[in-house]
DNA sequence: TAGATTGTTAATCGATTAACAATC
DNA sequence: TAGATTGTTAATCGATTAACAATC
């Protein structure tokens, strides 16, 4: 029974995989429920529940096998290939993407860079070239290209996913503060102000409860 | 009754802020809980019943007022008031955060970014001075912060959050990839990667059902 | 007033936790 | 074998949805 796995589930597949990362690289070669969730703030039983959705990785008496589970999660997440990237907008945001190695150890490849700015385009950022906008659907077109990142302000944001989806790309990773709702592609919205929102909100309760 | 309100309901709040905003700039003064249910892909009912929580906002026959409401939200939020910030980490990321506007227009303000590199230290970034990790506690206590930024490489993240919580840091946004977990502070993790890896799965669920 | 839409209560659905038999 | 720990089933808890009386 293939039951469809649910978005919370989804989301804490990477907090295991970092995690499991970590164990190995302290050496660690085997790792209970138990064990794991007390680095992790996650029940024993919620951790046991959400891996034996994916198959049976672990072993009664025994526990997990760190390397082993850790492949298996890096499959499940289809982090065992390559993914060429295209990151619209070549600001503050996609510049610091552009340059942060830690996607590319996770095999995501950035292609190009796309910027209004006439001014932009011809450079580079890290290895990448930034091209213009009106270059954004002949690449896609000569090139393959697995994942869109949206780093516009939130004013062109709308128009830049519409290009995006009409010209074939089927994942969307969206920067800019605003809703895209579209069908036919995954989006994940990845609006940094609502986190410093909602820490700002916590913030708040905390010292209401505790004032100093 | 002054019920606990869930993270699934403060994570909403960032989203009902913005898309009031967005409605004020479009020149809407009313909505009704139906038509914003159809612009945020949130059913109307549940629309309701989170805002019910803090209070009757609406008036029935008519819904709501986009400004009113907007500002309620904001004082729920804290928006109301300038925080303090400052950034451990003046790498990639760091630069980026510092030189984002919208945090500012929303009344954070960057008071100093830190680096253990001493060539970056001594300069600017944006408005804000960068300073030497040994000068952290110091600032700390000369000057009001009200959360500290985590962007620093994944191996020194966790020292950097002991500092910050003993000088006395009541709120961190981590963007290490390293589960922060201390109590007696709030912990915002904004881990890039994870966002991108459940956005990998979820385009491999999509390419499964619908391949081409 | 009649129509519209909220705020709220009750019903449903889904996710988390607890418990334990299976088994390494 | 005895002890440990999984995988899984059942129980609980919480969040979402539906429904409708209250009321503007």
């Amino acid at each position: 029974v293939p039951e469809r796995i649910s978005e919370a589930v989804i989301r804490r597949l990477p907090r295991y995989y970092r995690q499991l990362g970590a164990l190995e690289q302290e050496g660690v070669s085997r790792i209970s429920s138990l064990e794991l969730s007390e680095r992790m703030n996650i029940t024993a039983s919620q951790i046991r529940q959400d891996l034996s959705r994916f198959g049976g990785f672990g072993q009664q008496g025994y526990g997990y096998n760190v390397s082993a589970l850790r492949r298996h999660i890096a499959e499940i997440l289809g982090l065992d290939r390559k993914y060429s990237v295209i990151l619209v907008g070549a600001g503050n945001i996609g510049q610091a993407l552009s340059n942060y190695a830690g996607f590319a150890a996770e095999g995501y490849v950035i292609a190009a860079l796309f910027d209004a700015d006439p001014s932009l385009s011809g450079g580079k950022a890290g290895a990448a070239p930034v091209l213009g906008m009106d270059e954004l659907e002949g690449f896609i077109e000569a090139n393959r290209v697995d994942i869109a990142v949206i780093a516009v302000p939130a004013g062109a944001a709308g128009q830049a996913a519409e290009r995006l989806i009409k010209a074939g790309v089927r994942a969307i990773w969206n920067f800019a503060p605003v809703d895209i709702v579209i069908d036919g592609a995954v989006v994940e919205n990845a609006q940094l102000t609502d986190g410093l929102m909602s820490l700002t909100y916590r913030l708040g309760e905390l010292m209401a409860k505790k004032p100093t």
